[in-house]
DNA sequence: ATTTCTATACTGACCGCTTGGTACAATTTT
DNA sequence: AAAATTGTACCAAGCGGTCAGTATAGAAAT
């Protein structure tokens, strides 16, 4: 049966989303998803091997809503972009503000101590800019010269202006941070799209 | 001789500046700062009451270097704006990306199960948000119509996407992510102040 | 002038508890 | 019977924190 081992995962997950890593404890995982310290074990050989395994199961989430899709849709490229914000906020509105993002949490918890966490957060972080790269290429389409390295920049701004957005409103236990942060994130990208655009 | 007391304040300041919070053990802590576990016992009640000691200490550094400091002076608003981010990009030059901003380490790291490192870390960024509102307001005084809730959004947001920026620098460990950030953000700034400006 | 007292500064062994991880016997599945 | 699976007792290490006691220096008492 890897049902367990996928249970043990999920449960992690969901564990983790609002602890972290290191104050997910051995005893809470083992608790929550009702496995013993042997069979536990026997699907991981450590507490990192599992913590690995989690976020690749968020990735796979992740990947699935947002990137293949939400921003893979046959809608223009600015309703992609927006719904994407719009899922985002609804998101963590249903988390009461409270949970942040677990990719962007882990990344500044794990990155100093643990290169393989680091790693493997930060090609979440890379896929999703790259994404969004290409849905800001659509925008630009009709535009005479476009630096795509200066796109680039953007994309991978954006995702940051929205890790900074989530890192506030959860600090501040505050949705309306996030709303806001999308709201000139959209200024933004309009306004960047519209001084590019050909008359 | 309260030295001790703020040598230790300084040197866990340090420590927590790379390590975090829970990362940095009181054995740590101890050894270097050369004291024995009676000598911190006797200066502080616990290591909590340190930890928000240390929070303190980095408020009083951050404000004196930007609040007060460049944000203060006698430049006009673009310069001042423009120091603080050229500022904070040569202070993470400085550091080699590796440790990221300490309120929003602090902020993703305690939020979640200390209120008082909550609200100490809090009190930081609404203060700094507070300032850069003048700042804008500043910059917009020859406008029309300003939206005052609309200009406090967009000077928490440039907060926001600091922290992003920073967020993603250091999970990358590049420098150039937070360099681009700053960039956008300038862009932001005077697309929305040249947008409200009276012709 | 000498002794006694006391507040401050500091020591480091020790404690209770939690942690991730292991050993291994018992059980279930094949 | 053999192999895969799982419960449980256990371990060493590390943690924050406590505590009984020491050193010292200046004030108070003699």
């Amino acid at each position: 049966m890897t049902n367990k081992r996928q249970q043990i995962i999920e449960v992690t997950a969901g564990l983790m989303e609002s602890n972290g890593y290191e104050n997910t404890k051995l005893s809470d995982i083992l608790e929550a998803s009702g496995a013993g310290k042997g069979q536990f074990y026997y699907y991981f050989s450590s507490k990192r091997d599992l913590g690995l395994a989690v976020i690749d199961y968020f990735f796979t989430s992740f990947n699935g809503e947002i990137l293949s899709g939400i921003l893979s849709s046959n809608e223009d490229p600015e309703t992609r972009l927006n719904e994407m914000l719009e899922w985002i906020v609804s998101f963590h509105q249903s988390k009461q503000a409270k949970c942040g993002c677990v990719f962007g949490n882990l990344a500044l918890e794990m990155s100093e101590h643990d290169e393989g966490f680091r790693e493997k957060v930060n090609e979440v972080f890379k896929i999703w800019a790259e994404k969004l790269q290409s849905v800001l290429a659509e925008m630009l389409e009709t535009s005479g010269s476009v630096d795509s390295a200066e796109v680039e920049q953007l994309a991978q701004s954006i995702v940051a202006m929205i890790e900074g957005g989530i890192l506030l409103m959860k600090n501040n236990q505050d949705i309306r941070i996030l709303k806001d942060m999308t709201k000139w994130i959209r200024y933004l990208v309009g306004s960047y799209v519209a001084s590019h655009s050909i008359p």
